[in-house]
RNA sequence: GGCCAGGUAGCUCAGUCGGUACGAGCGUCCGCCUGAAAAGUGGAAGGUCGCCGGUUCGAUCCCGGCCCUGGCCA
């Protein structure tokens, strides 16, 4: 368990790959995996599904040139994905990785999920019980009454998360209720990364990674995306609260349904993206730790390697 | 060629019985984010109201002409 001692002894530390989707991620990580003598960890909330993997652009077994990959295909479609089950999970294979003496490479685009391993994110508790008892109030008596007591139980927090969040604010009455505490978002301030991890961001210009997403969309229906989706649905993915929600397949699902067509669920898919792409830039950008590369460059593994031992010479 | 409908924000469309466009949704841009984060949310920027002329103190809205789009008829 003394992960910082074998750090010291081996050098090993982790590298995280973060940036938005479409941007070469996986890729890059297979070639640090290769140089590094890497494992690599998942960091992407919707590959964690079992049975998603052309929706997802989830890298195929046989195209994982035999480095090892955690927290891939952990979930049933119809559980839940949380931050602070990742965190748990995550944080146990990045340090099983060390222990092995390898190096950990974190890779993925939920911005939540790289800080709740790198950062000393506590996540308070929850309750089945109270948070749906919450979210049964939101429905019959509406989001007015829920958001008036959480102003007055914690006006910091009403603040931040505004009068028509109806998630985010029946969480907050959830922590106040089982805490005792104040919900208090408080403002994120990131110190020294755990496992004295390096972050690269990579990233490309605008209309570039729009043009490429909408193609990607459509090799992933050329792919047999509508079967995945098919059989998936079929599992049980309308069950699902996170997975049933996840780009693509919501649009597919609504086709399937006969509430559109593929021509449109493509277009949706594609512009649902773009936007998440844009929430992705909005979340890593405050992130002043991180190493920015660029995802064209035609030397992209040698940038990142440079990257790397800038950061080592510096310790 | 004739008739009808229409030309208002990047797109789809509201609206003004003549007084500086409360425009809306989508898109775009920026931000927030502590147990659903590929989710959830806040804000901003965008318009010579097709063109030319007339009436009027004043026209995007009235009149005339022209151009464009769609439909119908010959």
């Amino acid at each position: 368990m003394d992960v910082t001692r074998h750090q010291a002894l081996t050098g090993r530390r982790l590298v995280v790959v973060a940036g938005p989707t479409g941007t070469g991620k996986s890729e890059l990580s297979l070639d640090l995996a290769d140089l590094l003598d890497g494992e690599v960890v998942n960091a992407d909330s919707m590959q964690l599904y079992r049975g998603m993997d052309i929706g997802t652009a989830k890298l195929a077994p046989q195209d994982r040139r035999g480095v090892p990959h955690h927290l891939l295909d952990v979930l049933d479609i119809r559980q839940t994905a949380t931050v602070a089950f990742y965190q748990r999970d995550a944080r146990a294979a990045v340090e099983a990785i060390l222990e092995r003496g390898r190096t950990p490479i974190l890779t993925g685009g939920s911005g939540l999920y790289i800080q709740s391993v790198i950062d000393d994110i506590r996540f308070p508790a929850t309750d089945p019980a109270v948070r749906s008892r919450f979210e049964q109030e939101l429905r019959q008596v509406g989001i007015g009454v829920l958001f008036a007591s959480l102003q007055a139980l914690d006006p910091a927090a009403a603040l931040a998360i505004g009068p028509a969040n109806g998630r985010k604010i029946v969480r907050a009455l959830e922590v106040i209720e089982l805490t005792g505490q104040p919900f208090t978002a408080s403002l994120p301030h990131w110190g020294d990364p755990r496992y004295d991890a390096v972050l690269l961001r990579l990233d490309r210009p605008n209309a570039e990674l729009d043009d490429r997403l909408e193609k990607r969309v459509r090799a992933m229906v050329a792919a047999g995306f509508v079967d995945e989706v098919t059989a998936l649905d079929a599992a049980g993915l309308r069950d699902g609260v996170t997975a049933s929600r996840a780009l693509g397949y919501a649009q597919l699902l609504a086709v399937l349904d006969g509430e559109s067509d593929l021509e449109h669920a493509i277009a949706a898919t594609a512009a649902a993206t773009r936007r998440f792409v844009r929430r992705q830039r909005s979340w890593f950008r405050r992130d002043e730790r991180m190493i920015d590369l660029d995802a064209g460059d035609p030397n992209l593994t040698e940038r990142a390697m440079a990257a790397l031992s800038v950061r080592a010479a510096v310790r």
